[in-house]
DNA sequence: GTAATACCTGAACCTTGGTTAAGGTCAAGC
DNA sequence: GCTTGACCTTAACCAAGGTTCAGGTATTAC
């Protein structure tokens, strides 16, 4: 007997909604799951570890498009280009976290001009 | 004689592109600006400081609707609502940058992973 | 047995953030 | 005087990423 999760399960431990994780499956990005006898889905552990790992992708930006082209290769074992992608995508990681360092500067010094001027009002 | 920027000159010089300066106008993000006799759009030195700060709040992920609010505030010179404003996305912008840090750990053991799997392959 | 839950499907609808097209004005250069 | 370039307008179109709806099934709880 294997552990299964219910799509609310799965839902709950992704914060994705249930209708993300059809929709996801319904546009191909998630290859369709295994069903129970009554047609529900059933998750495996390792579905459940995908979908985390899709949540990460997508959370650093990474379009669905380019999600289901790395799940197509792991699924074909292609593993240089998995990592060719991830590595990429590594590198717009780099380039998101540097532009949100160089704003969070520009805010800071917004901020200090702002909280002087409200001073002078009172 | 004040210089002026033409459109193009604002696209230049932040990047947006002259299509997507007018669209800004057009949905009210920044108000209307002055002429020229011929109807051509002439910007102000404080005209494209705003851009370019627009540009900011934009690359760190600021929805539209969010920036407008800024700049409506900013226009009744309602500073306290400015900082407020501008201090709530500071925040966002660092959940931000610990989100891709995270991640960015997550992908560094993933590729790990992966190159230790492409070397067993050889 | 009937109500409440939890799931299912397909199709329509929605928001955000633009982009593109069609047709027009105006000034400068040749 | 005509072409080229930079601008203008309105309106239609587009892509990404969901969300909502209408109607149906199956299990459990009372």
């Amino acid at each position: 007997m294997e552990i299964t999760y219910a799509i609310a399960d799965i839902s709950a431990e992704t914060g994705l909604s249930i209708d993300v994780i059809r929709y996801y499956e319904r546009i191909g990005l998630l290859p369709a799951v295994k069903r129970k006898e009554n047609g529900h889905r059933a998750y495996s552990k390792s579905d459940l570890a995908r979908f985390t790992f899709v949540k990460h992708l997508k959370r650093t930006q990474m379009p669905l498009k380019e999600i289901e082209r790395y799940i197509r290769f792991y699924n074909e074992e292609n593993y240089e280009a998995c990592y060719r992608v991830l590595q990429e995508h590594k590198l717009s990681i780099e380039r998101q976290i540097a532009e949100l360092t160089g704003s969070l500067g520009m805010m800071n010094y917004k901020l200090e001009n702002y909280r002087q001027l409200i001073q002078l009002q009172d």
